[in-house]
DNA sequence: CCTACCGATCGGTAGG
DNA sequence: CCTACCGATCGGTAGG
């Protein structure tokens, strides 16, 4: 980090605090949900007072907005941003499908896949909450989708593949082996996503997306 | 209903009032969650009091296993037991995923599955609820796994089937739909775990299994 | 960033 | 099944 002026280091330490307010949010939300984050947990948590913290949003709704985007945030650094050297494709579907699945398997926090949980506490509750969760995992599904048409272009993959249902399948994978894993306590969930989605996509190759399967 | 005598008529008012209770619970459950379901906001909606509604559990986290297990009876009733006059098998699978696709695309409560969103609710919480609800998912999955292995005695599906993966790829299709209908809003989204659940199997039957799915 | 506070609601109890 | 209550915690505010 380069050395700055005192005049702009004020505002830098308020950012620095509402990150690790943040990191720890995720964290609590992702084992206790996204209302069980309450501002008094939190900021005990943290050996601070509840206004001190609450200050740094400006309502609980603000709060768990801010975590939802700090998810967001934490899933390109660490899955999105990496695979987008790769060629488009079928290249940098098979990386990001490995990030993805990689990402989640190790992940951090007591509850396992963030946006997941979101998904669930809220797609029965309207708000802004459940719309910016929407839009984030839907995004990401739209992604695969997107890749596929892609690796279909560069015909590494059958032009008879309808990549909507393809990406449909894949996506429910991951989301299967998280549970899998976090409930059952099944400790090769990962591995039966990582064969399911190795064995759909090997169905939907062509000869020339098959060596690019093979070098995985 | 039968006429009874007087004296047994006061405990059955209670078990009635009971399952009127629960029915309500689960509507709240599917969609605030398990937390979210409050004695205060459960009362308030029936139109009792708390200490009245109290009396009938002893506790919140007993409430809760109630509301589980009657979601569990639910399952039964609709999916489970309608499908056991089938002949063991790939006929009683394929009559099973039916019905679990249309339970869940048509339930009635505003969060969609209730065992999908108190998975995901509880996966990080240790304690009796999320041993409960463990317990009733592991066992519908061991049910599907099971009847992949009675189909694969029956000469059904091919012997190299790998039933524990092939369950969890089936599993996997209609947790997918759920998320998918509830939060993204997509139409099709049980048309698409359909198809995939339908394909998935062709590759696995034998030509009599065949003629059995295409009854379908 | 703090202390000190607000009304509302939480799970739960006493007593009837 | 009720009223009346308990201490704890909730989201949020006032004032510094």
């Amino acid at each position: 980090m380069p050395v700055d002026t005192n005049s702009e280091d004020r505002p830098r330490k308020g950012k620095r605090t509402r990150q690790q307010i943040l990191e720890r949010a995720l964290d609590l939300a992702s084992s206790h949900g996204l209302e069980g984050l309450t501002i008094g947990r939190l900021s005990s948590e943290l050996g601070m007072s509840k206004s001190g913290l609450f200050g740094h949003f400006g309502s609980k709704t603000d709060l768990q907005l801010a975590t939802v985007e700090a998810a967001m945030q934490r899933f390109e650094e660490s899955v999105v941003n990496p695979a987008l050297e790769d060629e488009p494709g079928l290249e940098r579907l098979l990386h990001w499908l490995t990030l993805w699945a990689d990402h989640i398997e190790h992940s951090p926090y007591r509850g396992g896949c963030f946006f997941q949980a979101a998904s669930l506490e809220f797609d029965g509750r309207p708000g802004e909450v459940r719309d910016l969760v929407a839009k984030a995992t839907g995004s990401w599904l739209a992604m695969l989708e997107s890749e596929l048409e892609a690796a279909k272009a560069a015909r590494q993959i059958r032009k008879a593949t309808d990549a909507r249902q393809l990406s449909f399948e894949l996506h429910a994978m991951v989301q299967q082996a998280n549970w899998a894993s976090q409930l059952l306590e099944i400790d090769n969930a990962f591995g039966m996503a990582r064969q399911a989605m190795l064995s759909r996509l090997q169905q939907a190759v062509t000869p020339s997306g098959a060596s690019l399967l093979r070098q995985t």
